[in-house]
DNA sequence: TTGAAAGCGCTAACAC
DNA sequence: GTGTTAGCGCTTTCAA
């Protein structure tokens, strides 16, 4: 299209004012006569002129990106879920005319960080998860710079967006032992990360609660492959599991399989739950007990919070989102 | 840390310089003193100064951002292959000193897209996948911006970077046809991405060099959804197929996760093959037959591609990056 | 080999 | 309500 790219200058020449005045019009800040502000806008939108980011970021000391931090050695499995916060993210900055920088760090190595921080190309950053002890956290807290993290964290001062695992877990786990059910099996991946500490204290509150002891064999941290997975599945059910309470989508799905492969039935032989929901259990048959959350959501609020954090605004140290409980065929007694 | 940033000025006055010999010494550009570059670089690493991009993008007309763009609505399958190809991006980028904006487009809605470009926020940009009849690279050819798809299109002077998916699928099966292996069905998802249709060509090429005819009723193009999925397997079977090919990996499990359902016997019952590789049919039981690639390696070519065509250098509208041809158990004749 | 000075394109006091 | 002016922090001629 039009190659010479058009400045505020030329804007103002064209129209006979000052470029303050131009530049007036466009930002909307402080007094400008409404004749001569339509005069600009209408010239403007004709001739498609765009401010120079790079020179309005010099003159306001404003680089209007985000940072946008993710796991580069993350499982698959964890993919849609950052996904769909990023989508919330992204529509969000876009409507404040921001954009997102990506960042990928890896464990022990947050190199790409540490780059894209020091180089000062982002106003302030948001970082996909957390885990215990992170890494990303303790270095973002040295530096300055306003982040918002998704997920919890036992560090003071840190802003944080999550939905309330604990809650949600004790719910549903509450549920099935009122229901009766009396060996529930907890079976999850011992990952570093938050998320899964809060889905095993949410199941020993629920038990708390009811003043009932967790049956510690039935208890199952394992490794993240299908097979530590399927070790674990088969170990719960000869120690005479009634429900398979699944921390994630992944462990719940490897466990059907295993299932099916097995002739076990659900829930006749063995009920089954999870403490996170994705659109293979949804299509499951039987129907899965699982809890379900809103990731666009999260990564809506994260930047929401984020923006008011840069504009030097109070933000709640911890938001919470909701959550629904959806009780299907697999924990249905018979 | 310290929070009052260091400018260039700063580090010229306390050396007792220039800045314009400071900037020397930073660029490399221009004569310099060894002993004085020596001394500003110290000084730089010691005080830990860093240009600001800004001021340095606005003197000489660059942001050192590239824009990476994916689809927002694509299936969570691809987001594997997403990840690998921008982490190979991601270090490229950076070894230059360069940032990734992200941009997601969605069927029918690029308004992301467009305003990043608008903005001009970006000095280059690369697509993640291409469309057959793609709107994003339709618009991009119309703004003079540098890009480089990942991926075929049959538009005019589009730098490419792929894998010569059309010579794999055909020598996979000719492989197959060779073997003896008679009635081979294809079964693959009708999205429009290019991939698809050159994996489909491959195929088809391979039984032309053979001079042997595809039997159209074993060629199944259906939706994407694991019932689509399903039903075409189904019928493959009962239209007597030998060896499921399968134009991907989610294909190819679904296929196999039906079998094991059905208590049909891979190789002894049908045999199968997949055109496209993921640790998941790495480890089944057993092997799968199928095509290697190097996302990762294509993340790379398509970043240094894209370099060269900001720094105006030449670059050949199309690289292709090799393929490996694993033959497993899954095709094998007992 | 080094420095002075003129931009890059915008914003924000401060005047009028 | 509008214009003047002085930066924002770099790079890049052009002289010395």
């Amino acid at each position: 299209m039009d190659n010479n790219t058009i400045t505020i200058q030329d804007v103002a020449d064209a129209l006979g004012i000052s470029k303050t005045t131009v530049s007036r019009a466009i930002s909307g800040k402080g007094r400008i006569g409404e004749a001569t502000r339509k005069k600009v806008l209408d010239y403007i939108e004709e001739h498609n002129y765009r401010p120079s980011p790079l020179a309005k970021g010099l003159a306001q000391s404003r680089i209007y990106n985000i940072g946008w931090v993710i796991p580069g050695d993350s499982g698959s499995r964890a993919l849609p879920f950052f996904q769909r916060c990023m989508s919330g993210v992204l529509d969000v900055a876009a409507a404040a005319d921001y954009d997102l920088l990506i960042s990928m760090t890896y464990e022990g190595n947050i190199s790409h960080l540490k780059r894209v921080v020091d180089n000062r190309k982002l106003d302030g950053l948001i970082l996909a998860r957390t885990m215990t002890d992170d890494e990303c956290i303790r270095y973002l807290s040295g530096t300055g710079l306003p982040f918002v993290v998704i997920g919890s964290t036992d560090e003071k001062g840190v802003i944080q967006v999550d939905n309330d695992h604990v809650k949600a877990c004790a719910e549903l786990t509450s549920i099935l032992l009122m229901k009766g059910v009396g060996k529930l099996a907890l079976i999850g991946c011992g990952d570093g990360m938050v998320v899964t500490k809060s889905r095993e204290e949410g199941f020993r509150k629920a038990f708390e609660l009811q003043n009932k002891k967790v049956d510690e064999d039935l208890v199952f941290i394992t490794g993240s492959e299908i097979l530590d997975i399927e070790v674990a599945v088969e170990d719960a059910l000869i120690k005479g599991a009634e429900c398979m309470v699944c921390m994630d989508d992944f462990i719940c799905t490897t466990a059907l399989a295993k299932f099916k492969r097995d002739g076990v039935k659900v829930p006749e032989d063995v009920m089954i739950a999870s403490f996170y929901n994705s659109p293979l259990l949804e299509n499951n048959q039987p129907a899965i007990t699982t809890l379900r959350y809103d990731p666009r959501g999260l990564g809506i609020m994260a930047c929401q919070n984020l923006f008011k954090c840069i504009d030097g605004e109070c933000v709640p140290e911890k938001s919470m989102l909701g959550y629904e409980v959806l009780l299907k065929e697999s924990t249905q007694i018979l």
